[in-house]
DNA sequence: GTGTTAATTTCGGCT
DNA sequence: AGCCGAAGTTAACAC
């Protein structure tokens, strides 16, 4: 069952979806960000990014998909004549990248232009995701006896005082079982499932509630610290589940 | 007191850092990806930015700073012709996209080539970091007053069997006191704090330890909790601590 | 809108 | 190289 996460719908800062292109901008600059915190880029050649939600990217050669600094939307660009000391550095433009609800700005001060376009994107359908945590649940949920013969479901999402539990089934004694759910299970997964199952066994409704920690994997401290607390471990097979679910099918 | 982050030296995959230029391109076309999850980018415009260092990275014009989808370095990329049905379905090129170590790939079918160029950016100094959680405890640890009169520091990142306090210090009357330092003062912090108390106070050398739950913002379940506990919160001001430290003194 | 939790987290520091 | 914790985390989801 996959997600869709559509993206460019409507944001904040954008006038026009269609109207309002992509601006690529290669350039010499040097780059200062105030606000949640202070840092600074040195001169160098980078690539901007500004898009038409407004937000502003600036991206190195490197450094995986993270660029160097941003704002993040809703933001206005303004582009501002630089002040005679400027001018005599050398810079021949200067950005102010003012975020809309808090204090937070950017400037790029503009040393060189190499490159400077500007494209029309459109919007864009959005992401199609499958294998993520809530697929797991929904799938452990529908076989709930993987984790056992004669175990049940009750619900999903079971809400307590503190927040709420992925799974809450029971098992073939029809004793009360609280399932957390991980993509990678650690440690603070187990503190988690700590917290409710104290919680739940002062509920005299569901009292005596045992755990289970399930995870696609479980890393060895978590299982060790789980176990430990008398949690029992459970590594979920993603594709067994789905197999299960319906079998041969993928998606793409 | 900055931190400098050198970004874009040595990045694996990348065979020259002035030799191999950043690429830029605006397309329409569908992209797929298998790995850690599967996901499905259905035909739009698009813009892909591959790297010098040889990531991949596919932007629309919003959601902020993350792509739409991404290949994260070491990884090679291989341009490679269209099947039939491809070349029926209007495809005019394929990019296949895989990552060195694990078996993760990246599969971009093009419809449309509307913008293509390269640029040679080279290194980039790095980013100049201030006012991070490590500042914060430096400052605190210099200024250890600012918990109250008579405070005296111990040592910082003192050493415990489940990891470092933050700072351990001693009040006027000489009890230790383990301080917790967080920018935003969260649940987890408070866990990890009682975690660290519970330990420190079974050492007949320390106990008692009193605790302090020093941050920038503390959340109130946070502070709830921890004055449920026996914990003090203090709000630290960056501001007015690197004002004691070095008055009127800014990096830029 | 606010708060909570997951993430293809990324990133840096330390063992 | 692996483990751990912070991040201007960002982003999705429930209340």
């Amino acid at each position: 069952m996959p997600t869709v996460s559509p993206v460019g719908a409507a944001g904040v800062g954008r006038r026009d979806a269609y109207a309002v292109p992509v601006r690529l901008v290669i350039a010499r600059c040097s780059v200062d960000y105030d606000g949640r915190l202070t840092a600074h880029l040195p001169l160098a050649t980078r690539l901007l990014l500004v898009k038409a939600d407004g937000s502003v990217l600036v991206h190195s050669d490197g450094g995986s998909y993270k660029p160097l600094n941003w704002m993040a939307p809703p933001c206005a660009l303004a582009e501002v004549q630089p002040g005679p000391d400027q001018v005599a550095d050398g810079v021949v433009a200067v950005w102010h990248v003012r975020h809309g609800k808090s204090e937070d700005r950017l400037t790029v001060a503009i040393h060189e232009v190499l490159h400077d376009s500007e494209h029309e994107l459109g919007l864009d359908p959005g992401l199609v995701k499958d294998g993520v945590e809530a697929h797991l649940q929904r799938l452990l949920a529908t076989h709930i006896t993987t984790l056992g013969p004669g175990y049940s479901l009750v619900r999903r999402e079971h809400m307590t005082a503190i927040g709420p539990v992925d799974i809450l089934a029971r098992d073939a004694s029809g004793s009360s079982v609280a399932v957390e759910i991980k993509r990678r299970g650690d440690l603070d997964g187990v503190e988690q499932l700590t917290r409710y199952l104290e919680l739940m066994n002062r509920d005299p409704h569901l009292a005596p509630v045992s755990g289970v920690f399930a995870a696609q994997e479980i890393r060895p401290q978590a299982r060790t610290l789980a176990e430990d607390r008398g949690i029992r471990c459970v590594v979920l097979d993603y594709d067994a589940l789905r197999g299960v679910d319906d079998p041969g099918a993928r998606l793409f």
